[in-house]
DNA sequence: CCCGTGCCCTGGCGGC
DNA sequence: TGCCGCCAGGGCACGG
């Protein structure tokens, strides 16, 4: 699933491939997908020029001379770029074709990615404004002031994009094993020491993986024949003994999703 | 404001 | 072998 190292690898892949083509036509095979009317969003984008892709969190920005496309692909969502007369595919949802007869496609096997137009509002209004911080950029103060009003476990408060930007399922549980928390621990239990190691191993974890073009997991493979290697340097998630004790390692659900962890090197506070 | 629940989807897999 | 039903899960809507 795309978290933010597999989201900033597209993000890279995509700007050497995209970036100065402009679109022609726009064909769209499931609507559901486009927040805004369709016809309002094919109208914004026809004819507009990519001028960069950026990206915040796990949202992809495309930048246009006067507005931004907004672009979540969530559990499975991927971009191929093709020429015009390749066949379309089953579960490519929405094709840019470019006046030189190139296409970008997004694919989507379970349609739960979305894609929407903004304007210079951008970063003022949802889903963008409600996202915290990327741990590049976080403040253990204010990591640990989040944390301290809450009374959810530490794996639900790392889930939520609000309090930290980019860590999902995976991500959270290498990093909870790196900085030695239970990820059952209750947030407002966490020191300022935890925050501090919540964020150095954010760091850490994401820039390794970002290095090492993202994870590919199940079933996601990310665009462009992109290959992530990182899934062969995780400590614990999908994993059966911890890389450390060598103890079996616990499977838990918390929060509804999947949580793997070392009970020895992780005690519960 | 906060929390819990359910929904969106479909391919893959376990069980029989 | 085939089919059924469940599971994966990020973000958001909704109700208490």
């Amino acid at each position: 699933m795309p978290e933010l190292p597999e989201v900033e690898t597209v993000r890279r892949t995509l700007k050497e491939l995209v970036i100065g083509r402009t679109i022609k036509s726009i064909d769209i095979y499931y609507s559901k997908m486009i927040l805004d009317d369709i016809d309002y969003f094919r109208e914004s984008l026809i004819g507009k020029t990519i001028k960069d892709i950026n990206r915040k969190g796990k949202f992809l920005i495309f930048v246009f001379d006067d507005l931004y496309l907004l672009s979540h692909l969530r559990m499975e969502g991927k971009y191929y770029f093709k020429d015009s007369n390749e066949p379309h595919l089953k579960h490519e949802h929405v094709v840019f074709t470019f006046n030189d007869g190139k296409t970008l496609r997004y694919h989507d096997t379970r349609k739960f990615g979305i894609m929407t137009i903004r304007k210079n509002d951008l970063y003022d209004i949802p889903p963008l404004s409600l996202l915290g911080e990327e741990p590049f950029n976080l403040d253990t103060n204010v990591l640990y002031n989040k944390l301290q009003r809450l009374k959810k476990t530490i794996k639900e408060a790392l889930l939520d994009q609000s309090i930290m930007a980019g860590l999902g399922n995976i991500y959270v549980d290498e990093v909870c094993f790196l900085s030695k928390i239970n990820p059952s621990t209750k947030a407002n239990k966490l020191t300022i020491e935890d925050c501090s190691n919540i964020i150095n191993s954010s760091i850490i974890t994401l820039n390794k993986s970002i290095s090492l073009g993202g994870s590919t997991i199940r079933s996601y493979t990310s665009s462009l024949g992109v290959t992530g290697r990182f899934q062969n340097e995780l400590f614990v998630h999908t994993k059966t003994t911890c890389p450390n004790c060598k103890k079996d390692l616990t499977i838990l659900k918390i929060g509804g999703r999947t949580t793997y962890f070392c009970d020895k090197c992780q005690i519960l506070r």
